[in-house]
This record gives C-alpha cells, structure tokens and sequence, in this order.
RNA sequence: GCCCAGGUAGUGUAGUGGCCUAUCAUGACGGCCUGUCACGCCGUCGACACGGAUUCGAAUUCCGUCCUGGGCGCCA
C-alpha cells in the first residue's frame, strides 16, 4: 500500500513509496537516491552488497525523474533529511525517463522561462514551481469558501460572445459557424444581467481573453478573472467586500501553505487594514510629485504613476473618484459632480489588481453613457433589455487571480502564476 | 503598435576579428569509491539559430529571415 512520503517518519517501521527520482548519488558500495511526490523527498538508501539483487539491478538501470516504487524498512537516521530513510527491499521500475531531460528539475543549472513552459510539466515538478500552484489552489479555495460564506452563488457565462464587450481593448475574433463571434473579454455584461435576473451576489472565477500585443511580465493574453456583482451595494460596499477578500486570502494561505511558502522563502504577511483610499485626484498628485512626465486631469495613471503611488503608499490601497471620462460606460457617475465616477482601482504597490464600481442601473442613463462613448447601443440590446424591467442597483469588480498570486508570492513573471501561459508568442503547450 | 536587448553542447554560461579543433558548471556515458546530502576523484561525449555579405581570416562585423527576453503604450 503506498504512503505519502511525508507520512515517512523515523518511527514508520516499513513504507511503500512511489514516486520520481529527484537525485541519484551513487557512492560504489552504497547508493543513495532521493525520491520526491508531491508531499516530499525522501532518501532511499542501497547498500549493494546487502540489498537483494533485483533492487541493485533496477538501481543500475534507473534514471533521473524516472518514476519508481519503493518498498522497505525505514530507519530513522539523523543525517538523512527528514530524519529517516528507506532501506529497499523492492525497488522498482515503474517509468522509465529517457535522458537527458529537457531542464534540470534539482535545479543544479537554472533554466529559462521559455525552456520551462516546453517543458512545463517538468517544471513544475521542482518543489518551488510546484508550491506556486498549489498556493493557488488553496487562494482559490479560499476565495471560494469566502464568497460563498458570504451568500454568493458561483455563476458560469458564456466565453465565446457575439460582440465587443466593453470596448477598451482587442479581442479574438473566432469562427462561429456561419457567424462572427469573439473570446470574452470579461464577464461584465453577463454578471450585471443576473442582477436582473434576481441572484443578488454571484461570482464567477474563469478565463478572459485580451488580444493586446503586450509584452511584459505582468500581462496574459488568457488570464483568470474573478468578477463578483451584488445588487442593492454601493462602490464603498464591494470596495469593503473585496479588502475583506483579500484578506482571507492571505490569512487562508499563511495558514495552510506554511511548507509552501518556506519552499518558496516567502515570508507572507496578512496586509494591514483598512486599505488606505486615495482619490484620483490625490494620486495624479502624488505621481506628479516624482514623475517627470506630467499627469493632468482626465489622463489613464501609467507605468511610472503606478509604481510611484505604490512606493509612496507602500501597502494595498484604492483610488476612488475617478474621472468619468477614463472609466467604462457602466460606471455610475456621482449624481452632483457626474464628472467623476463610483468607480475605484484597488492597487499592489506593484501593480493594478483588481477594478470595480457602482454601475449604473438605470436604463436611459446607460444609453447615454453608451452613446457618449462612442459605442452604439443596439449593439448591446441583450444587455440593455434587462435594464428595463426591474434593475436593481448593483456594484462590482473584476480582479486579476494570476496578479494576486504574483503580487502575494512576490513572482517576477506573472508566467510563474499560470501553468500554461498564453502570451504574445505562445500557444503551445 | 513603438523601442531595446539577445539566440554558443540536454540545461545554464564564458568568449566582441587570428591566441577557438570554443570556457566553466551541470548532465550523459565509463572507471574508482559503504554515509552521501550541490558527494568526491579520473577519463570520455556533446554547441557557435538559419541564409547571405565583408575579410587573408568571422562565434565575434554587416544585411536578411526565423526565434526569444524585456521596457513603453494599451490593458486586469
């Protein structure tokens, strides 16, 4: 019967192991493999002239990363890591790997990102690629669990859509029979109409899709979004919600993912709160303090603004107050000073990570925000339609999971966070 | 889209006109080794992205192609 090799300790008296051979250090008379599952390693000790003859046979012809099982007595010897070690009296070979390997997955000699995503599924066996996505799997849970405990209900909407969106960015156009059509770009249209539809808070975590030709380390061409709607809230409401959010997040991961993080040498502090607000007013202000390039009013914050806001504010924060003019067609103007809108940015100091707002939910007032952007609304009839009978007011946001878990784990590329990245250049694997 | 930097053994690198039948590490293969833990030691193997040009001579300069990384813009 086969155990985790974490479940190996100096006081298991015999272990079934299966798993891949991390490293081979074969010393004559005595061998030494390192075995590694997705739990850990473990030393596998075979002294060659004790060992049943089977086991030194299958230890000749073992190689790296191949995958084996291992049967045995486990002696707990304070040398071997973790305190044990498994004597062989079966070893064998269950999957032979070819050499030599395409990276070096005990990461003796790096390996670029490029040679890592061909050989994804190498990668992501060495124990620090592995922690990230396993991380992210407990984040997820815990984004789930929150929102859930929260009253939402998950939703699933379509990706494949008939039109643009939103408008602000290229999207992919793809064959639809005989039709036109296009990969989502968010779900904003779909999560506003179950508003509409009477679900009061939803969420959905699912992929999104952006044709822009960037190239940097903090953008995908697929990316995950997770987009949250709740009728009768306000921007300040979801702006609460979603510090909150965050904040299980990384409570959830400090506390389940202790090996991870060290693994990874993160050392993960819950943010302190409440995230400081500043208006865009205050953060065009900040920016122009240290930016050369002057920010006027009504302008997008660049590259440069961002990264000096966020070295000034040095923690999460928001930007409320935006201009109306810079912001999406449903963000709900202030109704005095409808020159700015209830729309907010909630900010890394590294980077944007998420975005939402008050929508706007009266009908004629979406029509004109449509029209004054240019956009012609019978284009968005099926979305407009549901405005019409019984809207409620509503506000959300749509925050990046792959910009979470990079700014969380303190990623340079936020290719580390996607096991199959989608970029300018990469379509396979 | 604009701009910058690159492409050298399986992997990661050194090498900016002759000293290069190309450095080092890791790896693979063979040998020695019974306590390694980046095991050690000896030996062997393995590469200048592709095409063209300049030159007595090109990994090195130039042009083109393909590929990659990154900055900006746009965007989450």
């Amino acid at each position: 019967m086969r155990i985790a090799i974490q479940d190996v300790t100096p006081e298991t008296d015999y272990a079934e192991i299966i798993g891949w051979v991390h490293e081979i250090r074969d010393l004559g008379g005595l061998a030494f493999f390192i075995v590694r599952d997705r739990t850990g390693l473990i030393q596998v000790t075979i002294p060659k002239k004790k060992a049943p003859e089977a086991v030194v046979e299958a230890a000749k012809e073992v190689s790296r990363e191949s995958v084996v099982r291992v049967a045995g007595t486990v002696k707990a010897i304070e040398k071997a890591p973790g305190g044990r070690e498994l004597v062989p009296e079966e070893l064998e070979i269950v999957s032979l790997a070819a050499s030599p390997l395409p990276l070096d997955v005990a990461e003796k000699v790096s390996a670029e990102m490029d040679t890592r995503i061909d050989s994804r599924f190498l990668d992501v066996r060495k124990p620090r690629v592995g922690a990230i996505f396993f991380i992210r799997s407990v984040a997820v849970r815990a984004i789930n669990e929150f929102l859930f405990s929260r009253g939402f209900i998950n939703i699933t909407t379509p990706k494949v859509v008939a039109a643009a969106t939103e408008g602000g960015t290229e999207l992919f156009p793809i064959a639809y029979f005989e039709k036109e059509a296009f990969l989502n770009q968010s779900p904003q249209l779909y999560k506003q109409m179950m508003m509409a539809a009477g679900c009061e808070k939803v969420f959905e975590i699912g992929p999104i899709f952006r044709a822009e030709e960037h190239n940097t380390v903090r953008h995908l061409n697929e990316a995950t979004s997770l987009d949250v709607e709740v009728s009768f809230a306000d921007h300040n409401d979801v702006m609460q919600l979603l510090e909150d959010l965050i904040i299980a997040v990384y409570r959830r991961v400090t506390e389940d993912c202790a090996d991870q993080l060290a693994t990874l040498g993160v050392d993960l502090t819950v943010p302190a709160t409440p995230f400081p607000r500043i208006s865009y007013a205050e953060a065009i202000e900040i920016a122009n303090r240290t930016v050369p390039e002057k920010i006027s009013f009504g302008d997008d914050l660049g590259t440069a603004a961002e990264k000096a806001i966020g070295e000034y504010i040095g923690q999460h924060y928001f930007i409320v107050d935006w201009p109306t003019a810079i912001k999406p067609y449903y963000a709900m103007p202030y109704p005095e000073n409808p020159e700015l809108s209830k729309a907010f940015d909630m900010m890394h100091p590294r980077m944007e990570l998420s975005s939402g707002a008050q929508r706007i939910h009266q009908h004629d007032l979406l029509v004109e925000q449509i029209r004054a952007k240019g956009l012609s609304p019978e284009s968005f009839e099926f979305y407009l339609k549901t405005f019409e009978y019984g809207m409620p007011p509503h506000a959300g946001w749509g925050l990046g999971v792959e910009r979470l878990i990079m700014t969380m784990l303190n990623l340079p590329n936020i290719r580390e966070a996607v096991l199959f990245p989608r970029d300018r250049h990469r379509l396979t694997p």
